[in-house]
DNA sequence: CGGCCAACCTGTGCGC
DNA sequence: TGCGCACAGGTTGGCC
C-alpha cells in the first residue's frame, strides 16, 4: 500500500503505540526481505525504549533511546497491523514476518505477502548517510522541494516526466498513482521528455504535487486492496482518482469529452487522458 | 551520470 | 474447475 501519503497514515497509526513505548519482545519469522533481516534483530530491539517514529520518504524510521534506528519499508504489499492490549491476539498468519509485542501488551506486525519490504539497523548519528537514505531528493512537502530544485532537476533530463517524478532522487515519496495523478491535475502528458517542460509548467506541477499528496493524506491514503491503515481502516482517496486505474473512463474533466487511456512507461502501467494533458 | 530492463516475490483476476 | 498469463502501490544491480 506504499506511497508516501499510505507511509504517512500507518506511521501515524503507530506513533502513539510505539513512541515512549518498550519493547517487550521483538521477533522475526523471515530471514530476508528485499535484504536480510539484522541476524541481531531480537536483541537488539526487545528490551529497547522507542523514542520517535519518522517517515524519510517511503521509509518508517524507528528510533531508539539507545541511538538505534529501525528503518523500515513497506515494499509493495507491506501492512502493519495492530493488535490491542485488550483483544486476543490472533495467531501467527501467513506472511506475517516480524512483530513487536510492547511492554503495554499492544502487539505490532508487519505482514508482507511479496516480501519486498525491508528492515535493516542504522544510528541517529549514521542514518542520514545510510546506503538507503543519503541519496533521496527532498520531501515534496518540506521546502526543499521547489520550482527552481524540481528544474534544475528535470533540465538534465530526457526520459519522461512521468519517469521523472517517479526517480526517488529528484523528488522523495512519490510512486505510481501519485504521479500520473499529479500529471492529470497539472496538464501534462506523461511522455512529454522531462526537460522540455516549461517554467510556467514546472511552477505549477510543484503545488499540484504538494495539494494531492496532502489531500491523499488526510483521506488516509489509498486502498487498492487490503487495509490501508493501522487502525484496519480503508483509506479513501482512492475515490478520487482521475486517472490511476480509470482505463475507458471518461475524463473528469469539465468540458472534457476523451477517455482515460493506459500506456505503459517503463514496464509500468501510466494512465492520463490524451486530451487535456499535452 | 542518465536511462533502461530484469529481477526480486506472491496473489489475484481474467480469458479460454 | 483448471491453466496460463498479465498485472500489482517499489527498488536496484547490471549493463549500455
Amino acid at each position: 500500500m506504499p506511497e508516501l501519503p499510505e507511509v504517512e497514515t500507518v506511521m501515524r497509526g503507530l506513533a502513539p503505540i510505539l513512541e515512549n513505548t518498550r519493547i517487550a519482545k521483538a521477533r522475526a519469522y523471515a530471514p530476508k526481505l528485499r535484504v536480510d533481516i539484522p541476524k541481531d534483530f531480537d536483541v537488539r530491539l526487545s528490551g529497547n525504549l522507542i523514542t520517535r517514529l519518522i517517515r524519510r520518504s517511503k521509509y518508517i524510521l524507528i528510533e531508539c533511546e539507545d541511538g538505534l534506528v529501525a528503518i523500515l519499508h513497506l515494499g509493495m504489499s507491506g501492512r502493519i497491523n495492530i493488535y490491542g492490549a485488550n483483544s486476543k491476539h490472533p495467531p501467527r498468519a501467513k506472511h506475517d514476518h516480524i512483530t513487536l509485542l510492547t511492554e503495554n501488551g499492544d502487539l505490532v506486525v508487519f505482514n508482507d505477502a511479496r516480501r519486498f519490504g525491508l528492515l535493516v539497523f542504522s544510528t541517529v548519528s549514521g542514518i542520514d548517510q545510510h546506503a538507503l537514505i543519503k541519496d533521496i531528493g527532498p520531501e515534496p512537502l518540506g521546502n526543499g522541494f521547489n520550482s527552481a530544485h524540481l528544474a534544475a532537476g528535470l533540465k538534465k533530463r530526457k526520459s519522461p516526466i512521468k519517469n521523472s517524478l517517479l526517480d526517488q532522487k529528484l523528488v522523495a515519496g512519490l510512486g505510481n498513482i501519485y504521479v500520473c495523478e499529479a500529471l492529470w491535475r497539472a496538464g501534462i502528458a506523461p511522455t512529454r521528455l522531462a526537460n522540455t517542460l516549461t517554467a510556467v509548467e514546472i511552477e505549477a506541477l510543484v503545488p499540484i504535487i504538494r495539494t494531492i499528496l496532502k489531500e491523499a493524506i488526510a483521506a488516509g491514503g489509498s486502498t487498492l486492496k487490503d487495509y490501508a491503515q493501522v487502525s484496519g481502516e480503508l483509506g479513501y482517496f482512492q475515490h478520487r482518482f482521475n486517472a490511476y486505474g480509470r482505463e475507458g473512463e471518461p475524463c473528469s474533466a469539465d468540458g472534457c469529452r476523451a477517455t482515460i487511456q493506459r500506456i505503459v512507461q517503463s514496464n509500468r502501467s501510466t494512465f492520463y487522458c490524451p486530451t487535456c494533458q499535452t
